[in-house]
Formats: structure tokens, C-alpha cells, sequence
DNA sequence: ATAATTCTTGACTAATTTACTCGGGAACAT
DNA sequence: ATGTTCCCGAGTAAATTAGTCAAGAATTAT
């Protein structure tokens, strides 16, 4: 698994944006995020650049230009927006290739599948929204247990 | 939040010393777990000895020595395990101290603290024999859900 | 006793990754 | 034109990872 200050600078950043569009309609610039969520000014560039090539976010130069979500703030998931940065998710050894112990799956392969369905799960169950709100992830919010 | 080859290597490491342990009562050596499940031997020195001093294992010198679970493998929990040889299980960027935006909290913090606590419930609630046995985890067993 | 075996400890290191910075360019508004 | 803002790629210092290595201590077998 892989948690860098990346992925935890770009669910900030993402959030802030979400925070700003309520506000007022528009594009927000990076220095303004940067400014506010304590980030580095040109390392939020690059995670940006990452956001919006994944489609997350929509972006304009120029006098007014800056950065928006590309869906409402409901609609964009956490996992989202860290897979998008982060380089890899998977817990296991072999990149789920089950070669883990000299070609074949080791004693703890379905283990950590197992791990990356729940985390997964976790992540892509919470939008911007929930968090803002602290909901704790849409899916139970709807009424829904996590187990069958 | 944490996790290398050392915390993977370690569940697996430990895992075969759980089956060992039902094969054969007595201590496995090092040389022998390495070899069957393709970790370098003198890194797995270090993995047992940080599992030794938390107190998983047990181990003996000499001729007929090496390493055992110091309790049952249903009780020895996979996140005792890797909190024991990694470094920060911990997702927010303060290690929980709420400064993370200068000083103050950032408006990620309570969804890390969410997150950690999913993450937390799922490794402790998984023992090496769960694992072994292809269990999904202590609690569902018994029958508890998981959200009240 | 001696030798062989196995853990114990600490120091060391190469490679990789992280967390950035920097500079020049392109698009856009006025 | 000029200033603003994103765009992109290259570069880098510090930290971390994933190990190795060697000397030593405890234990057992002969």
C-alpha cells in the first residue's frame, strides 16, 4: 500500500475545491489552495496536473483561470482522486500477479486481497461530500449494511 | 500510511511458522521459513528480532533452535504483527496530533482518523489461523456486524 | 572441552522513492 | 502588449527501503 503526503496533499486540495465552488462559481487558483491548505505552491501543480488528466478536474488559464471539479462534489470519491496520484494501491507483494513466492501465490496472497477489496471499498464508498459533511460514506448513509 | 516488503514479509513469515507449528511442535529455524517462502534469510533476522522483542515470538539458540508463536495462532493478530516491524500504521499527515495544516487541523483529518480506524478493525480482527484457515475475520465469524 | 548450530546485534550501503524546486513555454483576458 | 495562470519536463537533496555482513553469545551434541 501507498500513502505519500501526495495522495493526502490531493484529497486536501480536493476538498478545498469543493469548499470554494459552494462559496462561488468559478475556477479557484493553486496559490489561493496552496495558500489556505498549507501546500507547496508548485508541488500542488503537479498533483493537479495528475487530477485533471484523470478527468477529475477542469482546468483554465489565464486572468480568472484556475481549477473546478470536473462533477458535483458528490459524485467525486476519494479513491478517485488518490489512485490518481498515488503509484500504486495494491497491497500485495506481486501487483495481484500472484507470483508472490518464486512464481506462485505465497500463504498470504488472498489475505491481501482481501485487505485491498476493504480498503478500496472504504475509499471509493466516500465522496468530497460525505467528507465535508462527515458523513461516514454514502453507501450506509443510503441504509445499506457493509456486510451481507 | 505504511507498508513495505518488511510488514509483508513478516505476515508471511509468520505464517508459516503457524503451519510449521501444527506439523511439528518445536522451534523453525530462520534458514528454513526463508527458504520456503523466498525472503532473504538475513533480513528476516531482523523481521523475527522485532517480532521477538514485541513479543509474538519465542526463540531458542543452538541446535534445535529458532522460533515459535508465543501464543495460540488464533490469538496472534495480523495487525500486532505489522505495527511490530513498520514504521507509521498512521494516515494523517500529524500522526494524529491535529496540526496538520499549521498548527491547526486540515480539513482531511477526521476522514484519516476514519480511515485508520477501518484499517485498524480490519487487521486486528484477523488472526494468523483466520488467515490460514481462509476466514474473513474474528468478529463476522461470531456472528457481529461490523457498523451498529 | 570442542565444535557445530542457531539466534543477536549493530553497522553499513546501494538503490529507490519522496517531496519537493526551477525555468521556460503556452493560453487567455484586458 | 502585458500580466496572469496553467503546463511540462528536468533536476535534486533528503529520507527510506531493502537489504548485506561480521562478530558475538547461547545452546546442544560428541
Amino acid at each position: 500500500m501507498n500513502l505519500t503526503t501526495k495522495g493526502k496533499y490531493a484529497v486536501t486540495a480536493a476538498l478545498d475545491l469543493a469548499m470554494q465552488q459552494t462559496i462561488a462559481d468559478g475556477f479557484t487558483k493553486i496559490s489561493d489552495v496552496a495558500k489556505r491548505q498549507d501546500i507547496p505552491a508548485s508541488y500542488l501543480e503537479q498533483i493537479f496536473s495528475r487530477l485533471r488528466k484523470a478527468g477529475i478536474l477542469h482546468a483554465a488559464r489565464g486572468p480568472n483561470g484556475g481549477f473546478k471539479l470536473s462533477k458535483q462534489r458528490d459524485k467525486v470519491m476519494i479513491g478517485e482522486i488518490i489512485s490518481a496520484v498515488e503509484r500504486n494501491m495494491d497491497a500485495t507483494q506481486c501487483s495481484g500477479e500472484g507470483i508472490c513466492n518464486s512464481g506462485t501465490k505465497c500463504i498470504a496472497h488472498n489475505f491481501w486481497i482481501d485487505f485491498n477489496d476493504n480498503v478500496n471499498e472504504f475509499l471509493m464508498n466516500r465522496s468530497l461530500d460525505d467528507v465535508i459533511t462527515n458523513r461516514r460514506g454514502s453507501v450506509e448513509q443510503k441504509g445499506q449494511a457493509l456486510i451481507a
